[in-house]
DNA sequence: ATGTCCTGTACAACAGGA
């Protein structure tokens, strides 16, 4: 079972792209972020005709995230992070795939920090965190994947100080991220490439993307009940050359499935 | 401070977001 992340960047504008990568790279699980489309402008037929299930919740102009499922319609849980109901943006939703469940977000920029925005950004972080440990008390299978807006560590960005004053990369934002993955989820990439380079984001601007000069923002965390069934993860980076590109990057993960390589016919222990 | 890309407003550039 293959799960992927990408920041779509407006998804009528780059339906062509997605459709591209998606028969490329054929994945079970799709969550997108920065749909900018109202729900009716919604391109369901063309995902349909791809082979692809969705729920969404669109937004005119900004945010709006969905869940798409190759040969399944994903089954909806919510179409909002709870904790404050005043909040309009769509940046969250949730839905059940084959047996896990998928929560798709899209936490705040939070820039120019500080100011309102960058407390709307730790805010919303800290519902996302009260979610989560409600998710992991669930006790069942959990992928929170999406476009989280932060640069976990210095290793998630390349040589730069031009960075440093920016909401992604600022103490209380890493400090969030953080207390999420104490309470027991797996960053999913960073722990199967501990030592590599991994980019997800390149800005337009100053030729980050011929130079390299990328960002980690995106990822995928798994619940305890998932971390051994990780097989694989990787970033499809050529999606970022192509023409009228996204400024991000498709991230990935491969699932066994469920029991898969735990116990054999026989009932015993098979070897690893 | 700058750079890039795109939308919405509203009809030409500009504000705003990322």
């Amino acid at each position: 079972m293959k799960i992927a992340t990408f920041n779509i960047n407006n998804i009528n504008k780059r339906l062509g792209n997605l459709l591209e990568w998606l028969a490329a790279s054929q994945p079970d699980v799709v969550c997108l972020q920065e749909l900018k489309s109202a729900d009716g402008q919604f391109p369901a037929k063309a995902l349909e005709a791809a082979g692809y299930g969705a729920v969404w919740r669109g937004e005119r102009t900004y945010n709006g995230v969905a869940i798409l499922a190759r040969g399944a319609e994903p089954v909806l849980i919510r179409r909002a992070l709870p904790g404050d109901p005043n909040d309009q943006q769509s940046r969250y939703i949730e839905a059940a795939v084959n047996g896990v469940v998928v929560g798709c977000l899209y936490l705040p920029n939070g820039n120019p920090q500080p100011g309102p925005k960058f407390a709307y950004k730790l805010a919303w972080f800290e519902r996302l965190i009260s979610h989560a440990a409600g998710l992991l008390a669930l006790d069942v299978p959990v992928v929170l994947a999406g476009d989280y807006n932060v640069v976990p560590t210095d290793q998630d960005i390349y040589a730069s100080r031009s960075w440093s004053k920016n909401a992604l990369l600022q103490p209380q934002a890493r400090q969030a991220y953080r207390r999420l993955l104490d309470q027991g989820w797996t960053d999913a990439l960073r722990t199967l490439h501990p030592d590599a380079p991994i980019y997800t984001f390149w800005d337009y601007m100053r030729e980050r993307w011929p130079r390299d000069a990328g960002l980690r923002l995106d990822h995928l965390l798994v619940s305890p009940t998932l971390k051994g069934r990780l097989v694989k993860a990787g970033v499809d980076r050529d999606v970022r050359g192509a023409e009228n590109a996204s400024d991000h990057a498709p991230a990935w993960i491969e699932l066994t499935e469920p029991g898969a390589g735990r116990r054999s016919v026989s009932g015993r222990r098979a070897p690893s």
